[in-house]
DNA sequence: AGATCTACCTGGTTGC
DNA sequence: TGCAACCAGGTAGATC
């Protein structure tokens, strides 16, 4: 499921591939796929914003992933509202769990999980396939992106921290590390994969409350944390479930877990079965001996 | 402030 | 084999 690393992939391949591309038309062959509260353009205005766009930028904030448009020049309509020729238009997907964006040659035809797609000048066509129907997409000119609360509630970019920074974000806080590291508002970006592998590289417990661990274990977690998304960025994130990047190629991650979907399997360090709880709703997978909690002392 | 539950979905896996 | 039950995931919203 795309977390930072694998939307931070996909981003990678899609810039490569759009920037300067522009849209001919687009299409949505789901229209539940388009979420148009908080300002963002319902299906129609959708249409006519996208078509004769040109994409000038691809960007990654937290796991949303943003195409920037601009210039609608060749449109034929412009959308309610907007200038003709200067629509600056942010796309904004989230892929929740099986949503994938990846760029096709022409003449490919939608499967029947795509749920949007935008057709390229030059015959290539952007896919956005989500098998599960919890994938969305967005269409917010500037001001409206920055009125959208979720996008405008997300927390710092754990690879933009310094680690007292991150320590001081969590430090004394009395929910359970994990649920602060999912938690989107703290920290953009993290989901169950990695809040589980850099957790278990730091040694903590995932229900150890935050402020039950200390500066220094803090710090510890947050050298673990951008050391297993780097690693996931470097490796082309995680391929489970769905996630293929932009040229629908898998990522190599996932044979890297260290506890994530190993749950009764050998701990690599002490080889003690790993175990298995819920915490913040979510399975969670830990070693019950390199993973002590805080009140059972190990500073 | 934080935890817990439900809803949203459906492909894949497990159990009978 | 066939089918039902369950699980996975991120976010929103309600309730305690």
């Amino acid at each position: 499921m795309p977390e930072l690393p694998e939307v931070e992939t996909i981003a990678r391949g899609l810039r490569e591939d759009l920037c300067g591309a522009r849209v001919a038309a687009g299409a949505l062959l789901w229209p539940g796929v388009l979420e148009a509260d908080h300002g963002a353009l319902d299906g129609p205005a959708f249409l006519r914003a996208v078509a004769g766009a040109r994409i000038d930028a691809v960007w990654r904030r937290g796991k949303v992933l943003l195409l920037d448009l601009a210039g609608t020049g060749g449109a034929p309509h412009a959308a309610p509202g907007v200038t003709p020729g200067a629509a600056p238009l942010h796309l904004a997907f989230h892929l929740r769990m099986t949503g994938r964006l990846t760029v096709e040659p022409g003449g490919t035809a939608p499967g029947v999980h795509t749920r949007l797609l935008l057709d390229l000048a030059d015959g290539r066509r952007l896919f956005f396939a989500d098998a599960r129907k919890f994938g969305r997409c967005r269409a917010m000119a500037p001001e409206a992106l920055g009125r959208w609360p979720f996008f405008a509630a997300l927390g710092p970019e754990p690879l933009e921290l310094d680690a007292p920074a991150f320590a001081a974000l969590l430090a004394g806080r009395r929910a359970r590390i994990k649920a602060l590291l999912l938690d989107q508002s703290v920290l953009a970006g993290v989901g169950n994969i990695y809040a589980d592998e850099s957790l278990f590289r730091a040694g903590i417990h995932p229900a150890d409350t935050a402020a039950a661990i200390g500066p220094a274990r803090l710090e510890r977690l947050h050298g673990a944390l951008a050391a297993v998304l780097r690693e996931a960025i470097a490796a082309n994130g995680s391929s489970i479930s769905d996630y293929v990047n932009a040229h629908g190629d898998a990522g190599a991650f996932q044979n890297d877990f260290r506890v994530y979907g190993r749950r009764g399997c050998p701990c690599r360090v002490c080889a003690t079965p790993l175990a298995r709880t819920t915490v913040a709703g979510r399975t969670t997978t830990f070693c019950p001996l390199c993973q002590r909690p805080a009140w059972a002392g190990d500073s």
